[in-house]
DNA sequence: AGGTGCATGTAAATAGTTACATGATTAA
DNA sequence: TTAATCATGTAACTATTTACATGCACCT
């Protein structure tokens, strides 16, 4: 399962509670990785039983109660027999360019519509990661993956805005 | 389920059985959707009982019986349907990039033969993508998704060769 | 009065992969 | 003889999402 591998990651980086794992992880690797709370809980849960990770229940005023996990030296050891031993496959999966592929059955306004919302997310996305790059306390390795999303996702909205007008005018002309 | 769709999509562009499908979606759609058998046989079926495709068994000398499925009028119509109204993301997994968040804890020698293993993979998509671009016969939209795909893969080998460096002499110089 | 953020968790549903079972033909 | 291609299918398993349940504090 890569949600326990994830969660001894993010707590390699500091000590935190489910709900703050999953922030950082939407914050941090949110371009390549999803994470929910249903996944988390049981991973941490799971980590704990197997002494993986230690839990303390931290009291808050004006808050509710969280609990802040920790790896344990065990838990160390295993994130890096992780990372030294998962597989490393790098995956798109697209319903957006699976549409595309066939613009000739749908109307022009429905691929215009799916190309803008693209190319807005896309630019979140580079917002996010502008400005989470230009911290400097960032390690090699993640100013790596994000210069990498960066770099991907700069040549994808160049490429949509260069191309874009082909498949919209070969859209569907006929409405029902 | 989008595997559905798939195979009405793949149907709409001609008759076939599910091993032919599969192929077929790995060949041309390969970089962006996952198949298996697994999926694609229950997803015929149903699809079958639903009455939006048929099929015929079909002999051949020296091969095994095959079952060919075509779209029926109203399995067209829910292919429209489905493009019209399903979800539109693009989504990155990653256990590439996540593995080289965490370079610091890993050995040089394990970095290297990742992003290695991963130019190369990403080479051998974009020669699949030469060549199935050079067809005339493709429809615009196949070509636009075909074009993103090879223009993000580009991008995506540039930067690896202009920043590996980085990553790898950031690994953990010890070696247990 | 209503929405958002903080915080944890479970159960059901969804989706999909992997491995297995079968078996003929053809090329190296 | 060994592997690959052709061909269909099921069952068990893995993973994950979605929706639900709960509840206080803070802002508008």
């Amino acid at each position: 399962m890569l949600t326990k591998t994830m969660c001894l990651a993010a707590l390699s980086l500091g000590d935190a509670s489910g709900y703050e794992i999953k922030k950082m992880v939407e914050e941090s690797f949110g371009h390549f990785l999803a994470v929910s709370y249903g996944s988390i809980y049981p991973a941490l849960s799971d980590l704990k039983e197997q002494g993986l990770v230690e839990c303390t229940e931290v009291s808050q005023e004006a808050k509710p109660d969280k609990k802040v996990y920790s790896l344990t030296p065990a838990g160390r050891e295993k994130l890096q027999d992780d990372l030294m031993h998962c597989r490393t496959e790098h995956k798109v999966r697209s319903e957006f360019l699976f549409i595309l592929c066939f613009s000739h059955l749908l109307p022009p306004e429905r691929l215009e519509e799916i190309l803008t919302l693209q190319v807005e997310k896309f630019e979140q996305g580079l917002a996010k990661a502008a400005h989470w790059l230009n911290r400097e306390d960032v390690p090699e390795g993640m100013k790596f993956a994000a210069g990498f999303g960066q770099a991907i996702t700069t040549a994808a909205v160049r490429y949509i805005r260069e191309h874009q007008q082909n498949v919209v005018s070969s859209g569907d002309g006929k409405e029902k």
